[in-house]
DNA sequence: ATCAAGATTACCT
DNA sequence: GGTAATCTTGATA
């Protein structure tokens, strides 16, 4: 027997309900091939974004040019830029129309974090030290793995960004609270994390 | 045409 | 702990 080989979520995980989607996301490997080289790592926290009755979420106002991505089928990828900086990443979760997704807020680097060093500053650093500074942020880890505008709308089930099926954590693993950085809606608790994970951008 | 806010981060005390 | 940086988007203050 050969050990089993990690499994692509296929167009079904992503089309079920955002909050159950978005729990099993934790743990994941998102994996970004880039000129021959892997970048990879563990998904630690997420948030959850509805189109209907979330107030925080891009997509309640209806399609925009920036937002059109959200209403896919799910499976894809929704990148935007913000606060003149920063690239976010999200997965696209649900029937198509609907306008949801699952924000990945942080993660834990797996493969290519030499790769992942150059991206964030610029340069090769020996011995870096702080190592959970490389991903522990949703703007952060895009930068890590080069996620950009360009990537807005990838097919998650194609071969250049997607993720690896993990066994499914225990709820005791799992931390709930309220969403960071938003101003409406702000009661959702709607963000999910790794417990006592140290990529976890905050307490 | 104009403007304020924004799913943030880095750097300061 | 606090805030400046920076620019695109979406609403029209």
């Amino acid at each position: 027997m050969t050990p089993n080989k990690p499994v692509k979520l296929n167009r079904e995980f992503y089309t079920r309900n955002l909050l159950i989607v978005a729990r099993e996301l934790l743990g994941k490997i998102i994996v970004k091939r880039s000129g021959g080289k892997i970048l990879s790592g563990k998904i630690v926290e997420v948030e959850a974004y509805h189109g209907d009755y979330d107030q925080a979420s891009h997509a309640f106002r209806g399609k925009t040019k920036r937002n059109e991505v959200m209403f896919n089928e799910g499976g894809c990828l929704y990148v935007y830029f913000t606060y003149g900086a920063h690239f976010c990443a999200n997965i696209v979760v649900g029937k198509k129309g609907k306008g949801i997704a699952v924000l990945i807020r942080a993660i834990e680097p797996v493969e290519g974090i030499d790769v992942m060093i150059k991206n964030r500053f610029g340069r090769e650093i020996i011995q870096y030290k702080e190592k959970y500074s490389l991903t522990n942020g949703p703007g952060k880890l895009c930068q890590a793995l080069g996620i950009n505008t360009t990537h807005n709308g990838t097919d998650l089930t194609g071969n250049e960004i997607f993720i690896l099926d993990q066994p499914k954590l225990k709820g005791k693993e799992i931390g709930v609270g309220k969403r960071i950085g938003i101003t409406r809606s702000v009661d959702l608790q709607w963000r999910f994390f790794i417990k006592d994970n140290s990529f976890v951008s905050r307490k």
